[in-house]
DNA sequence: CCGTTTTATTAGGCACACCTAACTCTATAT
DNA sequence: ATATAGAGTTAGGTGTGCCTAATAAAACGG
């Protein structure tokens, strides 16, 4: 019985991901972001409940250890992926994320250490998000949503939560990226955007987009 | 109406390599190749000339010219993911392959380019077998199997046909591999091996071996 | 030339992962 | 309290790619 189809792959990393904010996932939220429809997710879910990679209770569903196990490992595979898109074959990183989506699925434990020496043993995606290690340990830091800074607060940008390309690369250009150090100059009332200061310039950010930009 | 799917590509690839010394394939050495059932490969082959992408006659199974199109793309992608992996992911030439063959399925266009640029352009993979450029044009050189050298001939080692891990490292142990030069010291008469000399050393070499071993 | 082996196909099934339509809850809003 | 919306499952069906067993046709050796 094996657990690590590319169709099981996918399942695991999406409920780990939507398992972050909502606890147990729904199986309509988990529907959506597959982009199949909820019987098909609903019957998956009952394969997964089976070979004990997920449980499925009234409030939900959730990852088991070895469900998270294996989600963690794809998603270490993605991350690597993304690095190597980025570092070594010169991708921006507003192409990498569906690129590494194929790929995530389609290297091995002994490629994935490959990866990891030739890139140096990189602590993050392009994105900034942590690449938990071959144990699927991850490190968290405690981070601030940059929307949620105040008036002459500084942070570093750690990670961006972005995937549509278009955004990614108007961050880039105003140099919204990991590592970067920025200022919040001021905060319109009522929701309005930020003004903030980063190497030397200027730039009005509306607060959906500063939310998924996270400082330190 | 999909033609790329991982599944055709599989079998378009096996077609190729076969239709190289079989002119048109069997139905029987496409199964034993791709390790399916003769029905199996009886059935799609079915499906490949519905979809114009091979053509099926008494004689046998023939790439049509859209199925030889894909067919050199899929090992456009295999050969370049070869040398990504030996070239910038350390890995050695004996242990590429089966990673290659998974990888070439999940390359697209773009990620093709950006391996091909972050190499220089190879011409070849690591055993020595031509990357077909974009437009799948393979350049051809004329060889000889190191087999059917004569005493005191010499030659350019251009390729090896072996996909066996082991004979690869023994191989790769004896100096035997692309660029270098090797001298025909003897040749056993009775099909017996061949005495070879390869960077100041002498060796011994079965025949079945050396006529997988093409010089220039 | 005929029996045997090899080669290819047909027939019939199975597993997988998806779908739509229809049904059953539950949760709420009036 | 009841109509209704939303979420989740069941039922039934599809396409794909594989299998075994049986059959047909071609190739070959004596």
């Amino acid at each position: 019985m094996k657990a690590d189809t590319p169709r099981i792959e996918e399942y695991l990393e999406s409920i780990y991901k939507l398992q972050q904010d909502e606890h147990p996932v729904s199986t309509s939220r988990l529907a959506e972001h597959l982009k199949l429809s909820a019987p098909s997710v609903s019957e998956m879910t009952k394969k997964l409940a089976q070979k004990k990679l997920v449980n499925h209770t009234e409030k939900g569903i959730c990852l088991t250890q070895e469900g998270n196990r294996i989600a963690k490992k794809v998603i270490r595979r993605h991350r690597l992926s993304e690095r190597l898109l980025t570092d070594i074959l010169g991708f921006r990183w507003d192409e990498v994320h569906d690129e590494a989506c194929r790929l995530e699925h389609a290297i091995s434990p002994e490629m994935e250490k490959h990866i990891e020496e030739s890139l140096g043993n990189p602590k993050t995606c392009p994105h900034g998000f942590p690449i938990p290690d071959e144990n699927g340990v991850i490190v968290k830091e405690k981070l601030r949503p940059l929307s949620e800074l105040k008036a002459r607060d500084k942070g570093i940008i750690v990670s961006v939560f972005e995937e549509d390309p278009k955004m990614l690369q108007y961050l880039a250009s105003l140099g919204l990226i990991p590592e970067v150090c920025v200022k919040v100059e001021e905060v319109a009332p009522f929701g309005g955007p930020l003004i903030v200061c980063v190497s030397g310039s200027r730039y009005a950010l509306g607060r959906e987009v500063a939310s998924k930009i996270k400082v330190k």
